[in-house]
This record gives structure tokens, C-alpha cells and sequence, in this order.
DNA sequence: CATACGTCCTGCCAGC
DNA sequence: TGCTGGCAGGACGTAT
């Protein structure tokens, strides 16, 4: 799925353009994507809200209400298009939201793997409390990544991606920010000295930036709110790149499976 | 509790 | 050309 920069990009583009709309009408399509939901009820629910804000805690999607919370997870082929008039009605659409200035907000997923839920602040507050920490908050800090890892058995690629530590972090940024902190993938999170950590902290904070910076990282699916891909694919390092050249010692880039996903990284320079 | 693995779903692409 | 198998930005449930 989008990643946290992918889904930062969507909030910052749809936090200007939402709130004060009200939603006056819902059109569930994929039942599926509201879990066990029912979809009269969401529909009910959201009817006559009017948007408040909109903001991310990890990869979610949060469209606030007065008294309730859209929590929207993007799965792997998400997305979340605001469409005007002229807009071409999207290919997968799961769920659509009509706006009182006549915009609709398409939510639209090929494979469906995402979710659209609803909660009172309260129920959601106590969800997000059990997310890891958002590595681009000051308090995610050398110290506390290398705490965190210490007691873990996971390979510290795995241990990355895994939410209930630090949030944001997928399959295409753990293989990029170990790759720039030259830590081989294939450690366990516990064997990171304190100053390895410190370099993993540093790339984490870095490459998520960058690619914010770059609205993030389109390989096939991912689009903006407006449909356009984001521009970070052309800048990653070691992600999808196998048997190329390593752009710090030229050596081929190897692809190897962790946890039934792929992981890239070299050989040479990640120790 | 921590860890490992299968599962949800559709589309695309390489290889035969 | 047409088929098949493998693979794809995630996260949850179950088994051990």
C-alpha cells in the first residue's frame, strides 16, 4: 500500500479542500471494504456530517467529524479521489461520497484489500493509543528505537514494518532506510548496537521526508487525490531495482524473501 | 506473550 | 496468441 509518505500526501492535499463540506450522499458499492458494517448504517451515520478536519495517524486516513471519525486504510490499492464535474467516474470504485458542492469523494480500490470504518473519537483514540510511535514526531528518537529493537527476535526488516512499534513504515521504505543506514536486513532487531540504531533512525526520518517531499512513491497504483502518481519511484535506491548496479559500490542489488515479501538491498554494503 | 504463516482480492507480466 | 504461475505499497486471524 501507500506508505506514510503516500498517505501524508493525501491528507495534506484533501485537509484544505474538505472540511466545512457536508456529505449528502453515500453509495456503498463494495459492501466488503466496511468489514462487518452494515451498510445502511454507515450511510446513515455519515449523512448530513459535516467535515471538520482531516488528519493520519500511521497509514490511516482520518476524516473527522462532530462526534465520529472516518478511518480510512488504504490496503495495498487504495485510493482516496476528490472529483469534480468533469471527472471520469473511477474503474474500481468501492465507496462514493456525494458533497453539498456537488464534488464527490471516490474511494476506489483495485484488489480491495483496504477498509473504511467508523468510530466515536473515543473508541478511536483508544485504537490509534496502540500504534507505535510516528517516526516523524520528536519524541521517535535514537534511544527509544534502539529500546524498542532490543527486544525483539524479528529481523530488523521485518521488525520495521511491523506497526505496533513505529508506524508509517512498509515494504518499499525498510528495504530503502536500511539501505541507507548499511545495515543488513537479515539482522535481528536485537543486534543493533546503539549507534546502528542511531543511523536507522536518521535513514527512517530521511527517506520518509524525501519522498513526502517528492509525494510519494507510485509503482503501479498509487494516485494522488487528483489521480497523479507520485514522483519518489525514479529516486529509490535499492527498492525493485535487483540485479542492478549498487549506486555506492556498483555491485548488483539483491532481491531476497522475508516474511513472504521482498526484500532488496546489498550485499556489500549493508553489514 | 512473541513469532510465523496463510488469507483476503484483482491485475499484470514473464515465460512457455 | 493464449494460458499459467508468480508477484504486488497491508494487516488481520490463527496456530504454535
Amino acid at each position: 500500500m501507500p506508505e506514510l509518505p503516500e498517505v501524508e500526501t493525501i491528507v495534506r492535499d484533501v485537509a484544505h479542500r474538505l472540511p466545512g463540506r457536508v456529505i449528502v450522499g453515500v453509495d456503498v458499492v463494495h459492501p466488503d471494504l466496511l468489514d462487518d458494517h452494515p451498510p445502511v448504517a454507515f450511510a446513515a451515520a455519515l449523512i448530513g456530517a459535516t467535515v471538520r478536519a482531516v488528519s493520519r495517524r500511521a497509514k490511516n486516513i482520518v476524516v473527522e467529524f462532530d462526534g465520529l471519525r472516518l478511518v480510512i486504510n488504504l490496503g495495498m490499492t487504495g485510493r482516496l479521489l476528490v472529483l469534480g464535474d468533469g471527472d471520469a467516474a473511477p474503474s474500481h470504485p468501492g465507496v462514493r461520497f456525494t458533497l453539498d458542492d456537488g464534488r464527490r469523494l471516490a474511494y476506489h480500490d483495485v484488489r480491495r484489500f483496504g477498509r473504511l470504518a467508523l468510530y466515536t473519537p473515543e473508541v478511536w483514540a483508544d485504537r490509534a493509543a496502540k500504534l507505535g510511535i510516528e517516526p516523524l514526531d520528536p519524541g521517535f528518537t535514537p534511544g527509544l528505537l534502539h529500546e524498542l529493537a532490543s527486544s525483539s527476535r524479528v529481523t530488523i526488516k521485518s521488525w520495521l514494518m511491523d506497526q505496533r512499534r513505529v508506524v508509517g513504515i512498509g515494504n518499499i521504505y525498510s528495504s530503502e532506510a536500511l539501505f541507507r543506514a548499511r545495515i543488513d536486513p537479515r539482522r535481528t532487531a536485537k543486534s543493533l548496537t546503539p549507534s546502528e540504531a542511531s543511523r536507522l533512525h536518521t535513514a527512517v526520518i530521511e527517506v520518509l521526508r524525501e519522498a513526502i517531499e517528492f509525494r510519494g512513491t507510485t509503482l503501479l497504483d498509487y494516485r494522488d487525490p487528483d489521480g497523479n502518481p507520485g514522483g519518489f519511484a525514479g529516486r529509490l535506491l535499492v527498492y525493485d531495482r535487483a540485479g542492478r548496479a549498487c549506486v555506492r559500490c556498483g555491485r548488483p542489488i539483491h532481491r531476497i524473501v522475508q516474511g513472504g515479501r521482498s526484500t532488496y538491498f546489498c550485499r556489500r554494503c549493508q553489514r
